[in-house]
DNA sequence: GTCTATACTGTGATAGAC
DNA sequence: GTCTATCACAGTATAGAC
């Protein structure tokens, strides 16, 4: 084993975690199994970590870092579509991320479900659902900012409803794997969210006006 | 310790798992802990089930059938009130139900995760969700037909949507215990029945009309 | 400082002796 | 029906090799 400083290893442990936890569970990954899939004996766990909960910890920070990135990127290259072609668009986009990786979406709520019944790691679960909350209520944010509209339901109530939905639409798809149900629900959503939206100015003259943020009342 | 059936022994053992989990988590749920808690010899445990995973089916259908129950219970005593009272108060009268017992809807989302890794149980999981996915669609037809209504919307399609709804807005609140917020999320929901709920024909007894849209206001 | 071998202690499920 | 043995495996600790 070539030598190597402690905060490498500790990436290839978390690494290793994470790869285990998608192939076989949050449960069956013990600390043998992980430093196993990295190809390192049991003692370099507890010298890289002081607990298998500080390594969980690493874990769910990093998920949850990986789960946004994704969302984020799709902000770019909308032209002019419509409000409901804006909607539809990013909705779908996130969503086919989910088809394309439900282990790792799996393993996102059984690390929460893990997290809130450990006393020590409680506090991270709540956090990491405030941030996805954040970067939920940004994207709406941007989405009426791009179509130039705006919500006419207070932002933090949308946000919070929309966060849920998606988390139960993926949550029961990881379920029964109906696609067609499931895209059938998630349009339902997109219906509702076109419900909500309400042209801003309407004496927009037809230039990008893009970047103006309307005024909240 | 008195002479009981092996049927008897095993309700007690199904019963005294329930209460652990509630108390303690799934991941927590040992069968030395189950028995402890059922007052019985550990021996006992083998006798009545042939491994965890059987004792784990039996749970698995009993807190199915116990969060449906106060559900259904919820049809009766609605006299003529309005499309929108109707609804708000069925969506509350479910969440009450989830506050008052945070610990039981959170071992339920814990038993599905770990029957959806465990080969012998992914089957039960499906079954499980199936069962609830109908019992909501009942549900919706029988506030539709309470109210004198129906839905613009495909039934199956919006069961679906429902019953992800609240199960993303129970997640939710059981990672943050956000009162104010969850409510308002909910609030979002019924307000979005009612956007689906279209009067039907006032002198209908009882027509099968249901996938008739009519035009929104 | 970076790593590893091995031992310790508790707990899991299960089975066989009583 | 009950109790106890078993055996695997969990997380952790430590002594010491590079």
């Amino acid at each position: 084993m070539t030598r190597r400083s402690a905060d490498e290893r500790r990436e290839q442990l978390v690494e290793a975690a994470l790869r285990v936890m998608i192939r076989d569970g949050v449960a069956r990954t013990t600390t043998r199994a992980v430093v196993s899939e990295a190809g390192l004996p049991l003692g370099a766990f507890h010298y890289c970590f002081r607990s298998k909960e500080e390594l969980l910890h690493s874990v769910i920070e990093r998920i949850t870092l990986r789960s946004v990135a994704p969302a984020t990127a799709t902000r770019a290259d909308e032209g002019d579509l419509s409000t409901r072609e804006i909607i539809f668009g990013t909705l779908h986009a996130y969503w086919d991320q989910v088809r394309e990786r439900p282990a790792e979406h799996m393993v996102t709520y059984e690390l929460t479900q893990y997290a809130l019944r450990q006393p020590g790691l409680a506090d991270v679960a709540r956090r990491q659902y405030q941030h996805y909350l954040e970067v939920y209520r940004d994207h709406l944010e941007a989405i009426a900012r791009l179509a130039g509209f705006g919500w006419t339901v207070p932002l933090p109530a949308l946000a919070r409803y929309g966060l849920s939905v998606m988390d139960g639409l993926t949550l029961n798809w990881l379920i029964d794997r109906d696609d067609v149900q499931a895209r059938a629900a998630l349009d339902e959503y997109a219906e509702h969210l076109t419900t909500v939206a309400a042209p801003r100015t309407p004496k927009t003259p037809d230039g990008d006006a893009r970047d103006r943020a309307p005024t909240a009342p």
